[in-house]
DNA sequence: AGCACGCCGACT
DNA sequence: GTCGGCGTGCTC
């Protein structure tokens, strides 16, 4: 009898898997899990290898098998995958994998019953009114009780006397089968060419990337649905995993699933109750959900038989997470497709350079959908000079965006403003002294929020009250609050539209995923007229009244030090105006500038997305920025000043030196205090042939922060300067 | 992540 | 004289 031991994999910040005795008899496969001794207490772990023990150590023993999903090769290779990629303790990975509240637990049941059908000796009048509502089906005692206007003792008294069974069932019900062979909307000839194609790498199976890169209303979501439904039909088990922006899981979107598929997908986002998301997560790591649409965490869902990633939006910033775990779901879909054997399915109006370029380098299949559906055509984009035509003093509103905004509001139709700018003024000066009002902790202006009567720090969280008196002159009522925001384009737009009704959208008045889901199907019943709005603009909504798109200032963002800047700008502008206009209504984006000559508007204006991508394209190339390249920072935090510098002279002097690699830093972030820590960054930027992931491991592992310290890696940091 | 060990300040 | 602060290190 040869002895085994298993290695096991705990989900907390551990360097590795660790090893324990397999007790005899005891039967234990790779994903199973299991309660292991860890010091001096039991955690919770997943077995990631079993082999022989030679007996060189005396290991402890695995205390129990527990239930629960097992998780599989592709999902533990996945983990072990992204922990070196992402430059993290492979448990840590393993813990964001398991985050379920009580995801191992069996799930909870209810008792309900349903009628024998016998007869029963003492038949009461109470007795026979729950029989017949139990013909309504199968219920809980107190539900039964309920419908027959009884109490609930009468249920319990005849189930004793046989006239009723009890049954136990899941709470947790599997979510329904899709049915692949229900008729879609009907397709364009482009949207059948595209479909054809993404058909055919179904049918070849096994890995494979694709970009599917189409202007907003092409009708890119049922193209994908034709990928789903074929590998519905080929592979009657296989899953999919719909990522989505946050922000668009909404119930138009989840309704576009029903429509196609006749039932809803799982869901998977922050705003679920522990219930739903219990159910989620199991029905998925069962293996039984066909299809699950979920935000940026859900690509982290052990899905055993997972066969295709679609990423729509692929170029959507928010797919980037910067908290707890900093990861791109994007970059982490298509890892994970080739490790599961799946199709990755990126879609966008606007892809990333990163997606243009390995679609061009024909690593990834090139998915062209030229032509809106519907025969709606793109909105005209027009520029509106502000140099010509300047709004009133105190105004933000140009004459000719206020008479777009009239005419579309005396049609029936929507408006939308864009600005993104949260607060009303983004600077507060003294008009006696000129004093502007500073953040205390970094070198900000304060934002002035009239909602909340506060000045606030965008960036440290900092705020106050607004003073009356000037803190450096002692002016009265000096304070003036310079530039817009879109609190103060809502209050000139109430007063030049006074009959419309008028909505804001920023991060201050829709906190919770559930305030924006709430705001986004407002909007789409027609239940608002003007949303003055900042990144909900930008988003794949439909709004099917919305024909008119007004950008207070499109030249927010072309300047500024970001080199991400343009491109940015750019799709923000891109989905902003191709808001405009979808349904059978022409849509119209007008764009305040007051630089008309910028490449960037120039190319809108134009239509022209070439010359933007290749100005873009040649900029990166000559600055060997990704996708030309690789970037990495590493981000060192402390309670104070001298702290941080202090660990970084430590840590650039153990920086290894390496071909094709430049570490430049350290440098203040633009954030450069986070709740209390003071913040410093170095960027590295290698060839494109050079492991990054591997150089931080190196460097990381060559010095020992203080314990009051952090240290943090970013992979292809979004923002970097 | 937990949990223990360890070495310096204010207390029944 | 002890109780307890949280900095440091370890867990197969």
């Amino acid at each position: 009898m040869t002895a085994t031991l298993a290695s096991v994999l705990i989900p907390m910040p551990l360097p590795e898997p660790f090893d324990y005795a397999v007790p005899e008899g005891v039967d234990v496969e790779p994903g199973d899990h299991v309660i292991v001794p860890l010091g001096k207490r039991a955690a919770s772990g997943v077995v990631w290898a079993v082999k022989p023990d030679d007996g060189t150590r005396k290991l402890k023993s695995i205390e129990a098998v527990r239930g629960g999903p097992r998780i599989e090769k592709p999902v533990r290779d996945f983990i072990d995958w992204t922990a070196r990629y992402l430059v993290e303790p492979p448990g840590i990975i393993l813990r964001t994998v398991l985050r379920s509240p009580a995801a191992l637990k069996p799930s909870p049941v209810e008792t309900v019953y349903s009628a024998t059908g016998q007869t029963i000796a003492r038949m009461t009048p109470a007795r026979k009114a729950v029989l017949e509502a139990a013909e309504q089906g199968p219920a809980s005692a107190a539900e039964l009780a309920k419908r027959a206007g009884v109490s609930s003792s009468v249920v319990k008294g005849l189930a004793e006397a046989g006239g009723l069974r009890a049954r136990e069932i899941e709470i947790d019900p599997p979510f329904e089968e899709p049915d692949p062979n229900r008729p879609g909307l009907p397709l364009t000839d482009l949207q059948e060419e595209a479909s054809r194609t993404l058909r055919r790498l179904v049918a070849a199976g096994g890995f494979q990337s694709a970009l599917i890169d189409g202007v907003t209303g092409s009708g890119k979501t049922e193209v994908y649905f034709e990928a789903i439904a074929e590998l519905l039909r080929r592979e009657p088990d296989a899953q999919i995993l719909v990522l989505l922006p946050e922000i668009a899981l909404t119930q138009s979107v989840i309704k576009r699933f029903k429509d196609r598929f006749g039932v809803e997908p799982a869901r998977w986002h922050s705003g679920l109750s522990d219930k739903e998301r219990r159910r989620s997560w199991r029905e998925a790591a069962s293996g039984r959900a066909r299809i699950v649409a979920g935000a940026r965490s859900s690509i982290f869902l052990p899905m055993p038989k997972l066969r295709m990633i679609i990423v729509d939006e692929e170029h959507d910033p928010t797919y980037k997470q910067d908290e707890m775990l900093t990861y791109n779901a994007r970059d982490l879909a298509v890892a994970r497709s080739k490790l599961s054997g799946a199709i990755a399915i990126l879609a966008s109006a606007t892809p990333s350079m990163e997606s243009l370029v390995n679609a061009e380098a024909g690593r990834y299949v090139h998915v062209s959908l030229p032509a809106r559906i519907t025969g709606s055509v793109l909105p005209q984009v027009e520029l509106l000079d502000l140099r010509l035509s300047p709004p009133e003093k105190g105004n933000w509103l140009s004459e000719p965006l206020v008479s777009a905004v009239n005419e579309t509001l005396e049609r029936g139709e929507q408006a939308l403003l864009y600005l993104n700018r949260r607060g009303f003024a983004p600077l507060v000066l003294c008009k006696a002294c000129g004093h502007k009002m500073k953040s205390p902790e970094a070198d900000r202006w304060l934002v002035e929020h009239r909602y909340t009567g506060r000045l606030v720090c965008h960036t440290t969280g900092f705020s106050m009250p607004k003073p009356k008196l000037c803190p450096e002159c002692k002016a009265e009522d000096s304070l003036i609050g310079v530039g817009p925001g879109v609190e103060r384009v809502v209050e000139e737009a109430v007063r030049r539209f006074p009959d419309a009704r008028i909505e804001v959208f920023s991060s201050d008045t829709a906190q919770s995923g559930e305030d924006v889901r709430s705001l986004v199907e407002r909007m789409e019943r027609g239940e608002i007229d003007i949303l003055v709005g900042t990144q909900i603009a930008a988003k794949g909504h439909n709004f099917p009244h919305l024909t008119l798109v007004g950008v207070v200032d499109a030249d927010l963002g072309l300047a500024g030090g970001d080199l991400r800047a343009g491109e940015r700008t750019y799709q923000t502008l891109v989905q902003a105006a191709g808001r405009a206009g979808r349904a059978d209504k022409p849509g119209r984006a007008l764009l305040q500038t007051w630089n008309p000559d910028h490449e960037a508007l120039k190319a809108l204006e134009a239509g022209d997305r070439e010359a933007f991508l290749g100005a873009e394209r040649q900029m990166r190339e000559l600055l060997k920025l990704p996708p030309f390249g690789r970037l990495a920072a590493l981000i060192v935090s402390a309670p104070d000043a001298a702290l941080v510098d202090d660990a970084c002279r430590t840590i650039a002097a153990a920086a290894p030196a390496g071909d094709g690699i430049e570490v430049f830093g350290p440098a203040e972030p633009p954030l450069g205090v986070v709740r209390g820590r003071w913040r410093r960054r170095f960027l590295v930027q290698a060839d494109k042939t050079v492991d990054v992931s591997a150089y931080m491991r190196a460097w990381t592992a060559r010095f020992k922060a203080p314990s009051s310290v952090r240290v943090t890696v970013d992979i292809e940091p979004y923002s970097f300067l």
